[in-house]
DNA sequence: CTAAGTGCAAAATGTTTGCATACTT
DNA sequence: AAGTATGCAAACATTTTGCACTTAG
């Protein structure tokens, strides 16, 4: 952390271009190496690295840790960072690992109420929702079903 | 992930007594490997992992997902499970690290919310809020008072 | 006796680093 | 010219997995 990039170059270009052309989607650090890789136009897996985690310093990217197994995901914000009130919120499939990501009012509420009722301002860029999903409940379903 | 356990085995039992014995502190799966080592009392550290990963299903620990980079911390929350089906939240201040338990039923609600309008089963035992405590919010806005 | 847990070592994963080279200013 | 950034490959750290063996129920 704390890499304030001092000069503009092509790899820095491209890299948030390609960003900035995806916004409101999660990206891996691996993702991103593997897009330029097809296109032929390859930037270094360190660069990818040392870039991205500049980016967020300067605002340009939300970064989220899910989980320490997997891969760090990269958003473009473009230096607007979100407010709580419209946070993206994550879940975390136990089962098949899946990672959802919901835009949802409703889940923007519990924000205020704990800020309101419990004097917690609550984080949503950290905060991971563990569970189980609707794919993976109803397979659990059909194995009970089998299993009697 | 997922791991029920259903044996109690030697390994467990002194793994689950060594964590109630230092409660209200975060410990890595490498610390708890250590730890043992230094004991003499040798556990292996798939079993460490397994066990612990149980454990945090079970809602007898806490994990915390600091980075990606850093390893998972646990810390000993004696599986808060409670009758009436209402579960246990917790809150970690991302500042001094307290970690708060709640017993709210305005935040069980999001639980019904996530069932019923996005298919997923939240497991409470796992989920973590991360976010900044009152306190903690109190003496920020000190430093900023200050500051000017 | 069967299902589950253990331990070892090996693999997998995601990320970081050292260093020589190339680019920006 | 001085200061950064790049790219490669190697290093790292944490976590997971395969498999033969042991243990609990």
């Amino acid at each position: 952390m704390n890499n304030k990039t001092k000069y503009k170059t092509k790899q820095r270009d491209i890299l948030i271009e390609y960003l900035e052309s995806v916004p409101k989607t999660h990206i891996t650090a691996g993702d991103v190496c593997e897009h330029f890789k097809r296109c032929g136009t390859s930037i270094g897996q360190a660069t990818v690295y040392r870039q991205l985690e500049g980016l967020v310093d300067e605002g340009v990217l939300q970064k989220y840790i899910i989980d320490t197994a997997s891969p760090a995901c990269f958003e473009y914000v473009g230096g607007n960072i979100h407010h709580s009130g419209e946070a993206c919120f994550h879940c975390k499939c136990e089962r098949c690992g899946k990672l959802i990501h919901l835009h949802c009012e409703e889940l923007s509420a519990i924000g205020n109420h704990l800020m309101e009722h419990h004097g917690f301002r609550l984080n949503p860029l950290r905060t991971v929702f563990y569970g189980v999903c609707e794919d993976c409940a109803a397979s659990e379903a059909e194995d009970r079903e089998e299993s009697k």
